[in-house]
DNA sequence: CAGATCGATGTCAGCTACTGTCATCACAAT
DNA sequence: ATTGTGATGACAGTAGCTGACATCGATCTG
């Protein structure tokens, strides 16, 4: 047998986001974290740069997914569907989980640390699609704001759909933020 | 005379914005912010919450500026020229200090944790335009992405302006950026 | 004017997030 | 058998941040 249970990072994970919903972020520390997946303080941050990290291991998958989906959009659509379309893909894989992701969006709403780290992955986010969309062919600053206003399509679907009673689907809020965003910005 | 000097918050503001600009933020510590302005460590953090919010004094006054420009503009106007609007009156007050907004601005893209905390001042922005909309009879989700879509266009224009040579003015860049997201968003 | 009160600061002790460094030891490569 | 190698533990240290209490000009109150 091996030297030591195995998925120390997926422990750390789950003991996380447990005793981070069980008592919140703030009064629980590093320590204790460690302490309930069998390991050390030490060896958390080597896994994770900081006590936020942990919770947003997730982020640089879903990026991934939404990259790589945006990369093979049709040539012929806008940049603004193109964006829309790789949020529907994202919103069909995070549908399937979608008690984990209440959980975790409970606790980070609970923090104001925890929403300053989901900003910045946010913005990280908008980043890569930005330069998706660059190497599409999409110029400045055309392709910094239909990834800006993807992200925030998404965002505002997001809240709709972990908050409501389940009538609409994730995909459908994404397709009606997106049209509302149409109608607003429709000006002369 | 009085027992201690007067402008105790401004003088660590200038201390620390002097210190993060000479030798980075990280390398920087409270104690020797303190010990410029002539005040301990204890006294620096009952005027500012952390570290990183000595930088961002001013991010509430010119969120008291953007709402209450929002505010008081015609009721004629659509949400989006509102809000665009609103933000160049706030660049008509930033062109007056670009040397400042510029020093800022490099100590802040030198530092991610600065990062982070500027996205966490954009966000209470886009929360209280927000709210502002909605007091104006705008409903939701159309005040959210209006104010969102604000941000966004102050954001690109705001490095634009830092980084270009003089040649376009703040308002300028505003305005463009509102004509270029509307030609983005302007779908079938 | 004497005394009480207040407000901004100083002092000090303490917690915890985070880091550097070295030791340990199962396992793999040779 | 020897020699890494890689994940972890052990331990000391730095610095951000907080709570509790002391200090002492300024100001109010009677």
């Amino acid at each position: 047998m091996s030297r030591w249970e195995p998925d120390a990072r997926g422990r750390l994970e789950r003991a996380a986001l447990e005793l981070y919903s069980e008592r919140g972020f703030e009064q629980t520390t590093v320590a204790e974290i460690a302490a309930r997946a069998g390991l050390t303080e030490r060896t958390f941050f080597r896994h994770f740069a900081d006590k936020r990290e942990v919770l947003f291991g997730g982020a640089g998958q879903l990026q991934d997914l939404l990259v790589s989906t945006l990369a093979s959009a049709p040539e012929s659509a806008a940049p603004i569907d193109a964006v829309a379309g790789a949020f529907e893909a994202a919103a069909r894989m995070l549908e399937e989980r979608r008690e984990y992701s209440g959980m975790r969006q409970a606790t980070i709403a609970a923090n104001a640390d925890l929403q300053e780290r989901e900003l910045v992955k946010l913005a990280t986010l908008s980043a890569a699609l930005a330069g998706t969309l660059r190497q599409r062919g999409v110029a400045e600053p055309a392709a910094s704001l239909a990834a800006e206003a993807g992200v925030t399509i998404f965002k505002i679907a997001f809240g709709l759909w972990v908050s409501e009673t389940n009538q609409r689907t994730f995909v459908q809020l994404i397709q009606e933020s997106l049209d509302e965003l149409k109608a607003v910005t429709a000006g002369k």
